[in-house]
DNA sequence: GCATGTGAATGGATTCACAGCT
DNA sequence: AGCTGTGAATCCATTCACATGC
């Protein structure tokens, strides 16, 4: 009948989802130190996490541990990869080849195990066929939908300022971009087919200076 | 009797300040383009937000509106100003010159309206002495005791890799510094007496990932 | 015995709906 | 009439505690 937005079926809140992706951090770290089997308490352990929360966050997906022994560390850690559709590769374009662009496009984590970033956007000719250290070509704007589609785009970053950031976001939305990850601090008029996480970077200053306010009588400090 | 952490006492919750960082910024707007009084529904309409959870947010500060007419703009923006704590200006160090450092460091909202960035710090002598593109200077990691206590730091930026973390978070808690904003992917071990934030770059791409994963099988497109 | 997986209990946060003020 | 401020109701997330299975 009425045009059913893109819902997930059985999918789980994004406050698990960000937890499966720590918890996949952990794993690969116990993975590179050797170690096969864990539980869910020397998991919350090592990490300050919450033994129960772990093994309920886990039983989404059915029974990956065994009981009186804990889960083993590398089919617990691909099935979470699995599960967070990073076991192949998703491409990525930044659009805004600003410091926040750049430091982006460069940053350890962004381009490795599942993403790829396949360019950044500008539409300041100076950077236009430059690259970012890492090697990401700088294109020019009017090349969003052509690179999209040439190549296959999944997730596309906003990274200018406040004031163009919707029409940037309107752009990659209307070039078939699924996923958009923002970065200017703007309430985006949004489409229900488009999945769109802001980041807001000022937003988490003004909360430590809350915190600091809070605080401000009483001690707080060096030893 | 027991060492009390230091707590906030009638404080607010996180998610509550954030929002409060939302409200600000979208009063601001409304002072720009000249609009005296703004009702919570007008708020909710236009920058897509719960009227009802907006009153709720404003309330816990005693009675901001006035019933039957809505919020006069600019004295509540004032008033959210002093709330966030940023009605003074708050000096911020960054610790790691890399792409991450200094393209927060030349952040729009990141020196200004309440903050001012410093310095920032690196170990590499490369870097040692010049500047981030917006002045602020970059100094070397061994002078961060004699900075923060000279230049009364109170936020520190934790934008080092992942372990180098650890150290810089414990120098800056040694050196005084009671709020950290933490861009590198671990799980830090924290003091009670140091607040951190934490954001996690890469958990927000996962997070996409995830999203994508699971509308796979449903359209998801242009027009 | 030991650790998982899970119903039940708790604790927060959001939303509803209306009393009370202008 | 209109909009705030707020108890009550609802929804969601976390934690507890134990039955279940290795």
């Amino acid at each position: 009948m009425t045009q059913r937005p893109v819902i997930d079926n059985d999918a789980v809140s994004e406050l698990t989802t960000g937890r499966l992706s720590v918890y996949l951090r952990c794993l690969t770290y116990l993975e590179s130190i050797e170690q096969t089997t864990v539980s869910s308490q020397e998991l919350a352990k090592r990490f300050h996490l919450n033994s129960a929360q772990i093994r309920k966050d886990l039983a989404h997906f059915g029974e990956l541990g065994t009981r009186g022994v804990g889960y083993n560390v590398s089919r617990l850690k691909a099935h979470l990869s699995r599960t967070l559709g990073i076991d192949r590769q998703r491409n990525v374009l930044i659009v805004g080849a600003g410091n926040l662009g750049l430091a982006l496009a460069d940053y350890r984590g962004f381009n490795t195990n599942g993403f790829h970033i396949v360019a950044l956007l500008d539409v300041d000719p100076e950077k236009i066929g430059k690259t970012s250290r890492s090697g990401a070509p700088i294109a020019v704007w009017d090349e969003l939908q052509t690179i999209v589609r040439s190549q296959a785009v999944e997730i596309g970053i906003i990274a200018v300022s406040a004031e163009a950031a919707q029409n940037v976001h309107d752009a990659l939305a209307s070039a078939g971009v699924c996923a958009i990850l923002n970065f200017a601090p703007v309430q985006l008029r949004l489409r229900d087919d488009v999945k769109v996480k802001s980041v807001d970077l000022r937003i988490n200053l003004e909360s430590l200076s809350y915190y600091l306010k809070n605080s401000e009588d009483a001690a707080c400090g060096t030893d």
